[in-house]
DNA sequence: AGCACGCCGACT
DNA sequence: GTCGGCGTGCTC
């Protein structure tokens, strides 16, 4: 036997795989493609995946050093998945490396091997009688709640547990009342059974459900893009269920991906009512332990439903026969730090490589997949019907324009707000995220300042009080002036709510407002225990920001209020109207129920915007393919293609001119914009500058990207940066 | 990304 | 005299 070398992907940042040698007695048995080894790697060691064997070798011998060791371990790496992260690796251009570190769980990156220790589950074996029920709901209510979850259900793990809202204690609790008990969770391949469906709360489809599902059972076993486009309460969850039953009586497993950690307890709840077959969860609020648990029960096929996140999407299902994503426009399924990918476009690239059906689920359907959807790409569903009666409350529009607003409340939104409390009811008031880059306007005639080249606003770089467009990358002081009526009050679009809370507390002192954001749900479960007393009543204000639109339902919520959405109207951001449009469209679907309609309140200086006009009397659909058409007009996504390339450095002058040097060259089918300022020039003492790619064709972005990378790698200005590259960008402003 | 190496300021 | 600040460079 002679040495053999192995081409290696290191858990670093770079874009090359590492040789090494495989001493004869490290090679039998037969080293294999996928497998993880120990290598030594500039002085400590690390855990590399091998992704070429060879018998030869044209690096200098003294430069290679031997592999320490194979891990063997239960944590198969199959050839599948390693296949998949590397076509998620080449589309992103981004490291193989890093992409292998962020795909694998935690535990398998480390060098230590992970504990095998068996997982823990709970397990009925008491049921309580009718009085001791009653007598223990007075005194302890959650859990005669848990009691009825393993009441429905035999066996649950503490994640499930967790994830649907108890704590340990109460799980302890009735532990200790001998009414469940801890046990060893089998490992057992999942197999449908007689018993692995719940049918008697399936309920009856619609019509256009009805065609849905049977549109999916058609194409069970080849790859084939679904999107449901369904109002909220048009029943899109009964469709995932039933399609899902053929798949998993077929012994297939399915994944379901949601946005966010805080959609998943309602979503294995449902799940859990029909299915009685494994689901296992993969999300944030999970240890390392447990998201290994997941994996291997994934791979070994004992899981039969994996509910997550986006990093859900990496999970080695053995035998996957259906992914679905639902909420499929919303931002948070792209990550947006290190490897920038979309757990729905990687989603849908596993299932063509899996040649199995996917479905995309919203009731905002991005632009990008809506067109996928009318161009005929993708099976187009629409459902147009709700289930129940209708309380999909009105949007109206509140001109701004002609009053003077206090912290960002008009007079009309002032009333309206007394009004529904009057009646007992509750508000919400959400203020749109800091625009970190707004444009400028004059407060009296509504001019905005305008690239008068580009045709476009311009966006306002606080730090240097400078306008800058976005397009060209033009550059102009602020105008001491409106150049329009002489007036002096000009200001960025959509400030000045910083300290809205505290007037609304003045204005309405007898009332509970509680904040709900980023920072006062950092805790866990803060969240939950804060959406539970709004339930409860324990509010009446709440102010919050995008979070609050997401999957929550409030009944008692009927008055909602939007104080600035102008900012969405003239950003730079050219899908800052697409998410707007998407908000406005989900709060409205949230608020009230039958009984007591719901109201969305949005304050604008410009009422009569084409967007907001559409919006208000067409509706999401309508607004989506104007502003699809206009899209086509200017090649932007998903007509066109971009890159985004980000680079950040100690040195103020040093990233733009990176980007200048690489913007020089002349790469096919490809055009530049910029470098530009980011919006948040200065972070964290770095100067950060931003260059965007165009192309008309997804290939020519992507040969561009590759040739872009080569130059750079060979350019001096690369080691005085730090650069990265960001593949179907869609937030500028970091 | 780590980690070592290296060259300048305030301290037991 | 040295501890440690983080700039620079390298990792098969």
């Amino acid at each position: 036997m002679q040495v053999q070398y192995i081409q290696v992907a290191i858990p670093v940042p770079m874009r090359q795989l590492f040789t090494y040698q495989v001493p004869t007695n490290l090679q039998s048995p037969e080293v294999n493609l996928g497998e993880r080894v120990i290598v030594p790697f500039g002085g400590r060691q690390v855990i590399g995946i091998i992704m070429a064997v060879q018998d030869t070798c044209d690096i200098p011998t003294a430069k290679l050093k031997n592999i320490l060791a194979r891990v063997n371990d239960p944590y198969k790496f199959t050839k599948q998945l390693l296949h998949f992260l590397r076509l998620c690796a080449d589309y992103y251009h981004h490291p193989i490396g890093d992409v292998f570190q962020q795909a694998l769980p935690v535990l398998l990156r480390n060098l230590k091997q992970p504990d095998v220790s068996p997982a823990l589950e709970w397990c009925l074996v008491n049921e309580l009688a009718q009085n001791e029920i009653d007598k223990l709901q007075k005194k302890a209510p959650k859990q005669v709640a848990l009691y009825q979850l393993f009441h429905s259900r035999k066996t649950h793990t503490w994640a499930e547990i967790r994830t649907l809202g108890f704590t340990k204690s109460q799980l302890s609790a009735l532990q200790n009342k001998n009414i469940i008990t801890e046990q060893v969770r089998p490992i057992k391949k999942f197999s449908w059974q007689t018993g692995s469906i719940n049918a008697d709360n399936r309920l009856k489809l619609s019509v256009e459900q009805a065609v849905i599902v049977a549109a999916l059972q058609g194409s069970i076993d080849q790859f084939s893009c679904h999107l449901i486009d369904g109002i909220t309460g048009s029943g899109k969850t009964e469709v995932y269920l039933q399609a899902m039953e053929p798949v998993l009586a077929n012994n297939k497993q399915v994944l379901i991906m949601v946005p966010e950690i805080g959609l998943t307890p309602q979503t294995l709840n449902r799940f859990e009512q029909r299915f009685n077959v494994a689901i296992y969860l993969h999300h944030s609020g999970l240890n390392n332990t447990e998201r290994l648990e997941t994996w291997l029960a994934a791979q070994r096929g004992c899981a039969a439903i994996v509910i997550g996140t986006r990093s859900a999407v990496f999970t080695p299902l053995h035998d996957l026969g259906l992914i679905i994503v639902d909420e499929e426009h919303d931002n948070s399924l792209k990550q947006q730090d290190s490897f920038r990918y979309h757990g729905r476009d990687m989603a849908i690239l596993r299932a063509r490589q899996l040649n199995i059906p996917i479905i995309l689920g919203s009731a905002t359907p991005s632009l990008v997949t809506l067109q996928n959807a009318l161009s005929g790409k993708y099976h187009y569903h629409q459902l147009l019907k709700r289930a129940g009666k209708s309380n999909t409350a009105k949007i109206e529009l509140v001109d701004v324009a002609q009053q003077p607003l206090e912290y960002g409340l008009s007079s009309n939104l002032k009333q309206a707000i007394k009004n529904t409390l009057t009646r007992g009811e509750q508000v919400l008031i959400f203020l749109n995220r800091r625009g970190y880059a707004p444009a400028i306007n004059c407060q009296e005639c509504h001019w905005i300042a305008g690239c008068q080249r580009c045709d476009k606003p311009y966006t306002l770089h606080q730090g240097k009080q400078l306008l800058i467009c976005h397009h060209c990358g033009s550059q102009k002081r602020v105008p001491p002036q409106c150049p329009g009526c002489g007036s002096v009050r000009i200001a960025p679009i959509g400030q000045g709510t910083e300290q809205l809370e505290q007037r609304i507390a003045d204005l309405f002192p007898d009332q509970s407002i509680v904040r709900i954001d980023r920072d006062s749900t950092r805790r866990k479960g803060e969240l939950a225990k804060l959406l539970q007393e709004v339930t409860e009543k324990k509010h009446q204000i709440l102010v919050g920001t995008q979070m609050l639109a997401k999957g929550h339902h409030f009944p008692d919520v009927t008055l909602v209020a939007i104080l600035d959405v102008d900012g969405a109207l003239f950003s730079f951001d050219f899908r800052a109207a697409e998410h707007m449009a998407q908000l406005l469209v989900q709060v409205s679907g949230r608020a009230g129920r039958e009984s007591k309609p719901g109201k969305v309140l949005v304050q604008t200086h410009y009422p009569e915007h084409p967007i907001l006009q559409d919006l208000v009397h067409n509706g999401y659909g309508h607004f989506a393919q104007q502003a699809l058409v206009e899209r086509k007009q200017a090649w932007l996504p998903p007509f066109g293609f971009q890159a985004l390339f980000r680079a950040d450095a100690n040195y103020p002058s040093y990233p733009e001119k990176f980007l200048h040097v690489i913007a020089q060259n002349n790469i096919d089918g490809c055009e530049f914009a910029g470098p530009i300022p980011a919006a948040m020039e200065k972070k964290a003492g770095k100067y950060r500058f931003h260059l965007i790619v165009q192309a008309k064709s997804r290939k020519s972005l992507h040969l561009g990207v590759q040739q872009l990378i080569q130059l750079i790698q060979q350019n001096e200005w690369q080691k005085k940066v730090r650069w990265s590259v960001d593949i179907d960008p869609i937030d500028m402003n970091w």
